[in-house]
DNA sequence: AGGAAAGTGGGTAAAAGTGGGAAAATGAAT
DNA sequence: ATTCATTTTCCCACTTTTACCCACTTTCCT
C-alpha cells in the first residue's frame, strides 16, 4: 500500500512532461514501478494513481449498481478522464493535453502525496483552495487526533 | 510505544542537518530506528515522529472518507506538509526548508521531547510561547491532575 | 587520563531535475 | 501507394541538488 505525502513544485516542458518528486516515485508500491493512471481529481486538480492503487479503486467503481443514474454518470465521467501514462527514462509523467487544460496547469506543477494517490495543482489553484477553507490547520490535526483517540 | 522526554538546544547546519538529542535517539522503539516523519506542528514548530507512531496517526488519515469535502481538506492540509526522513551516519535529520522556514528555524533549535513525538522550535519562539501563556505552570498542573482523578 | 561517543563541518560522487534533438510513428492529402 | 507534415517516442546532455563518506573537536564516562 502506497504512502504518499510531502508536497514540492516542478515544472511542465513545453511536451507536457513533469518529473514526479523522488521522493513520491520511491514510495510506489507497485510491481510495475512506473506505471500510472492519471485521472480529473475532486476539486481542480488531477489524481495519479499507481496501477495497483488504481486497480483497488477500480473494483469499487466496479461494485456501483450500473441500474442507478448516478452511478453510471459518475463511472462515465470518471473513467472518460482517465489515462495510463508510463514514466519515461527520466522518470517523467507526459500528462495528457486534455488534463493539463481541465487543470488550468501550464508552468509550474504543485504536487501533493495523499497517500493512496499523488494530486497536481496549478499552484494559484491550490493556494485559492486553502484560503477559500474556514477551517485552521490547527483545526485539521484537532479533527483527525480526536478521531484517533476514539 | 516511544516516550521522548527533555530539551536540548542543537544548531542547524548550512546543509539544513541537526543532530537529534541522543538521550532521544536511545529512546526510540520502532524497529526502522532511523526513519523519522517530520511534519508541520501545532503553535509554530515542527513535529517528528518515528516511523511507526507516525503509522498510528496515518491510519487515521487513512480512515477519513475522501467523498466528504472536509476529509479530503483535512488530509490535503497534514499530508502537504509532512515528509519522510532517514538519519545519517551521523544521526542527523535533514529537514526540508519549507518546514524550516514554517518554524523559522535559521541557525538553532530547541528540542523538546513530548511523549510520541519530538517538538522542534525556533528558540525565540518557544520562549515567547510561554512568555504569552497567563496560566502558570503551577496552574496547569493542578487542572490537569484534577482532570485525572475523575 | 584515556577511550568512546556525541556534536559539527565539509568534499565528492551519484542522483534528481530539466531541456532539446533525432528517429519512429501516425495520418492526411495528392 | 507515396509523399509530406505533424506528433510521439527515445535518447543524450547539462546543471543543480542530495546522499554518503571522512575528519576534527568537544563532551562524557569509567
Amino acid at each position: 500500500m502506497s504512502s504518499f505525502k510531502g508536497s514540492d513544485i516542478y515544472v511542465v516542458d513545453s511536451k507536457g512532461r513533469v518529473s514526479i518528486p523522488s521522493k513520491m516515485r520511491k514510495n510506489i508500491q507497485s510491481e510495475s514501478r512506473y506505471a500510472f493512471v492519471i485521472t480529473r481529481g475532486i476539486e481542480k486538480c488531477l489524481y495519479a494513481y499507481p496501477l495497483d492503487e488504481w486497480r483497488r479503486m477500480e473494483e469499487s467503481i466496479r461494485s456501483l449498481s450500473q441500474v442507478n443514474e448516478k452511478d453510471r454518470y459518475f463511472a462515465r465521467t470518471l473513467m472518460q478522464w482517465s489515462e495510463e501514462v508510463q514514466l519515461d527514462a527520466q522518470f517523467r509523467l507526459l500528462i495528457p493535453k486534455s488534463l493539463l487544460d481541465f487543470a488550468e496547469i501550464s508552468k509550474e506543477v504543485f504536487f501533493i502525496g495523499v497517500l493512496d494517490h499523488i494530486e497536481l495543482w496549478k499552484p494559484e489553484n491550490f493556494k485559492k483552495y486553502i484560503d477559500s477553507r474556514k477551517e485552521s490547520y490547527e483545526k485539521a490535526v484537532e479533527h483527525v487526533m480526536s478521531a484517533r483517540k476514539s
